[in-house]
DNA sequence: GATTATAAACATTCATGGATGTATGTAAAA
DNA sequence: TTTTACATACATCCATGAATGTTTATAATC
């Protein structure tokens, strides 16, 4: 029994994805044998080389997957028309990407390899790159957004729309480590709205 | 020629600490083999074996040389008596912190490997908690001295101690995970003794 | 102070077990 | 009939850990 139609080997195409995503999550990438990610897809090795050059190629389907509509999502609100108030629009954009990983399993656990459970050097030197890059460009988004508030004179006095870009750029990249990186008893997703609530707050206008 | 003395052996066992250091930072943990530790440090894998029972203790000898001076320095600022104004200790503190992890390589090599050339499963799952448990203790230490902040007055008025301080965490965490993803010709290093200052000043009564 | 026994500080060798990539087989879809 | 979508089989390489060998510092003994 072979030869599947091709809707069928898209199909496996896409659990074998999902296999990758499990198997890596619990056994880091370097111990993730194709073997096992074979077995957890119900199919052998000779599927995954059909499919994927290698273990990074795989790597790097299960990444983008969820990396751009994540992108997409979370720009969508920056963005957005519908704040008369461009601080409303970071805030909402922020707090958006962190319900997104908390409701999210498959987008968690993708973000938790990521972040603890690959090594960075050779194939995957690059993969650093490819998420410090969506960084960068955060940064250059919100700092504009930032600029129009100031315009609008939303922003705090004496705080330069740069000053307050970086700033919210290191606290979402921190607050991004630190829940992933939490141990699971911890409370600190529940709390991660209010933290943001808190830091746009120091830079709004003061209530009259 | 073996059986050298203690003070010998004592420095074939500090080499290996260094070569391991070299090697997981080109190679991350995951590829790096005892025989090449063992031939950085112009050894065999006998005394690699000998002086460490497998590579995740030489690894953990590794991270322990570095961390716990790195608290100790950072702490010292942290609580010292000469700020009449305690956010002015923060402040010091957290860019004495970047400014070791700036000049000194040996240091800044390891926060590298722990954070994007290790995989956090099986035997190193625990690093993770060991890492963690530094940042959680962190939060603690900066609420009290904003809490000290706030009793003297030197707080801004409408930010609580707590806010601050998990904001502080957050900023501190995100600066860190930027710094070292950031690739070489970045010129955020230089940049972080200002976003520091950016930071603090944020949390500052408004000069009158 | 010289001798000797012990064990430290490695080097070398061996046995084992994967993991990878490729090559080949195969049955059904196109 | 050809090609697709895999499964199976094969060859190669390498990492680990333990076992064993070797030399010499060191301390106990005489």
């Amino acid at each position: 029994m072979v030869r599947k139609t091709k809707e069928e080997a898209e199909q496996t195409r896409k659990e074998l994805i999902q296999a990758a995503r499990r198997v890596f999550h619990q056994c880091g990438v370097s111990r993730s044998t194709l073997e096992k990610i074979a077995k957890a897809a119900g199919v052998t090795r000779g599927a995954v080389y059909w499919h994927f050059k290698d273990k990074a190629a795989l790597f790097f389907a299960m990444r983008e997957d969820v990396f751009v509509p994540m992108v997409e999502r979370t720009d969508a609100l920056l963005f957005s028309e519908q704040f008369t108030n461009p601080l409303d629009a970071i805030e909402a954009s922020i707090k958006e990407f962190f319900r997104v990983l908390e409701d999210c399993s498959v987008v968690r656990e993708v973000f938790e390899i990521m972040i603890s459970r690959c090594e960075y050097v050779d194939e995957f030197a690059s993969v650093q790159e490819d998420v410090a890059r969506p960084a960068q460009t955060f940064l250059a988004k919100i700092e504009g957004v930032y600029q129009q508030a100031a315009a609008k004179g939303m922003l705090r006095p004496g705080l330069s729309p740069l000053d307050a870009a970086r700033d919210t750029w290191a606290f979402t990249s921190g607050v991004l480590h630190l829940m992933l990186a939490c141990q699971k008893g911890s409370d600190l997703p529940q709390r991660i709205p209010d933290m943001i609530s808190a830091h746009m707050a120091m830079r709004r206008c003061v209530a009259p």
